[in-house]
DNA sequence: TCCGGTGAGTCTGATGAATGAACCTGCTTT
DNA sequence: AAAGCAGGTTCATTCATCAGACTCACCGGA
């Protein structure tokens, strides 16, 4: 963490925690990868961070194990950042923050509602499927606006993404280079 | 949070919840609060956190609703930071990040471990007791350090007093004014 | 009344990160 | 040839953090 190695003192895993993703942009930067962000415009323009500080959350992002670089074309090389199994299990921690927040810290409620792909249920407070009595891992997850929210309307390509129903962890369709359509 | 505004475009609660809790030593200083640690030089010494951030942070999560301030004696006025119902709340997302660290960010397994207190069993990972088959809220957990942990040896009265079982929310011992018994 | 001690801070200068804007690179499209 | 794009790097300025000294109100003892 940006701390140095002050929290090294700590004897706690949540400090060891906060050094991988408790700098100011990293959880949200693992939350985008979760709603499917994978190239570093994208995160850049959904965040609104600069520039030189994506390169760094990134790069201690991969070096942390919670992100990996995948190449997606070759002829200029160009990879996406994706969760490994470490950021995968994020999940649950950030899910149990967001509802927090939603809860606490969100005066209209929260923008973004959870369900179960597979049935259709809102999850609960704890990320579990209260129809089917379990856990949901984020892949089975479908993310949608909150109809109650009007909410400034954002215009970069994964606020429109995600301005509809979105399964988690499916690349958002900015990835689409969309030769000469409506660009 | 410390970035200004920045976090206020961001759709999402998560950005909320980070902006109250996402700071440098807050979710630390949180922990410590579930620890029983309720008087600022005890949170001083145990973080071994710059005072005027400690003042910082500290006021922030009163302000924010996480922390209030609790009287503990008049003649000069002293008081100490007790959890609300709201930061009662944040124990979830924490035991689960703090389980992550131990899991991936904790080289030699946590530091801490956490059980239920009316059956002795452990937590899982979900924070629930599988005993019981469900949730423990934080003040029935008991934590107690990981037999396996050599660590380095810590000497504050915090460290101290958690070197044995210790019931969270339970006020540490520290609190003891010890008028003139084996200082 | 003077003296030292304690709890909870505030103030200050030095250091280090975050910010925003401009620039660079390799390749593709017009 | 010129412009565009993705993904960076470099730079000057601003802001947060750090460590340590200082303050203030009160207590308890001589």
């Amino acid at each position: 963490m940006a701390l140095g190695t002050d929290y090294e003192l700590q004897d706690c895993a949540l400090a060891r925690a906060l050094e991988v993703v408790g700098e100011r942009w990293s959880l949200l930067i693992v939350r985008d990868a979760f709603y499917g962000v994978q190239r570093f415009n994208d995160f850049l323009t959904h965040l609104g961070i600069p520039r030189a500080v994506l390169t760094a959350r990134l790069n201690a992002l991969v070096a942390a194990g919670v992100l990996r670089k995948e190449p997606y074309q070759y002829a200029p090389l160009r990879h996406g950042y994706l969760l490994t199994e470490a950021g995968l299990e994020l999940w649950a921690p950030l899910y149990l923050l967001s509802r927090w927040g939603g809860r606490h810290a969100t005066p209209d409620g929260p923008r973004h509602l959870f369900a179960h792909a597979a049935c259709g249920t809102d999850l609960d407070r704890a990320g579990a499927c209260p129809r089917c009595g379990r856990f949901v891992p984020p892949g089975e997850v479908v993310i949608r606006p909150n109809p109650g929210r009007g909410g400034a309307p954002r215009t970069d390509p994964v606020s429109l993404a995600l301005a509809g129903p979105h399964r988690l962890l499916e690349p958002l369709a900015s990835a689409a280079p969309s030769t000469s359509h409506s660009a």
